[in-house]
DNA sequence: GTGTTTGCAAAGTGTTTGCAATTTA
DNA sequence: TAAATTGCAAACACTTTGCAAACAC
């Protein structure tokens, strides 16, 4: 849950100007948090919401949001990026036949305790999915 | 681990022809199980073993491996996809930096209890993926 | 022989990039 | 007005497909 009121803020901090474009997609991701977004779905609601953007533009400002610490990619699909604007960790559920994905409630799905890792490396992150059939 | 000898009767019963192909991939893959493959690698494992085999032989036939369940793709890559000779469930640390693959040992990811599912839909699988850094 | 499989090259898909025009500060 | 951003179209990387030739049974 991260109110709109704090992306304008956000952005400054990343650096990003909050042009008309960056505005309207933050407009429609955050206010309607928490949810999940491809760069083909969000562009598309931008324009059903009369908003004139490119999608080479939501692609780079779906980026730029994830470097901000904004948005979280979720890699899930072969086919498609996902990004998520919940950022703190938790678990998955996607559903294979609508390629749609939606967050496991928290505490769902803890792991029994974390794997002893390879030598040399931390975590970036854990990532848990349950992928879904209908029926 | 699925003994090489195995892998031809598991085409038959697949309806897959055991073309030189097929029968070489095969060999590739399984008599170095478990292991890791991505297209691109493997097919350039066959070229160096001086198997001739194009690259969308290589594709088709992952494919219809993992089809028949001699692999499990594994979507892990927002570049690449994955194929796994181990098909039973287990979690996969991912090195973000070198892309690269490698299963978690049996018994360290084990998740706490499944988490409710939504109405109407059954598991496909359940997917743990460690992201790793270097350092 | 008949149906399957292969390889090539072309097409396809999602994504990224180069660059001139526009916008922001 | 200097630097950042946008949009377009072209380029890209990976993957799939159509089809004639080669192969398996």
């Amino acid at each position: 849950m991260r109110p709109y009121s704090q992306v304008l803020d956000q952005l400054r901090n990343a650096g990003l100007r909050p042009t008309r474009q960056r505005l309207a997609l933050a407009k429609l991701l955050f206010e309607n948090a928490p949810r999940h977004v491809t760069a083909e779905g969000l562009h598309g609601e931008a324009q059903r919401a009369q908003v004139r953007v490119s999608l080479a533009t939501v692609y780079n400002t779906l980026h730029q949001f994830t470097e901000a610490g904004l948005l979280k990619e979720v890699v899930i699909d072969a086919n498609r990026s996902h990004f998520d604007t919940t950022t703190t960790e938790h678990g998955h559920f996607f559903f294979e036949d609508e390629s749609r994905l939606q967050d496991i409630p928290d505490g769902q799905v803890e792991l029994v305790s974390l794997p002893d890792l390879p030598e040399g490396t931390t975590v970036k992150s854990i990532d848990v999915v349950v992928r879904l059939n209908n029926s």
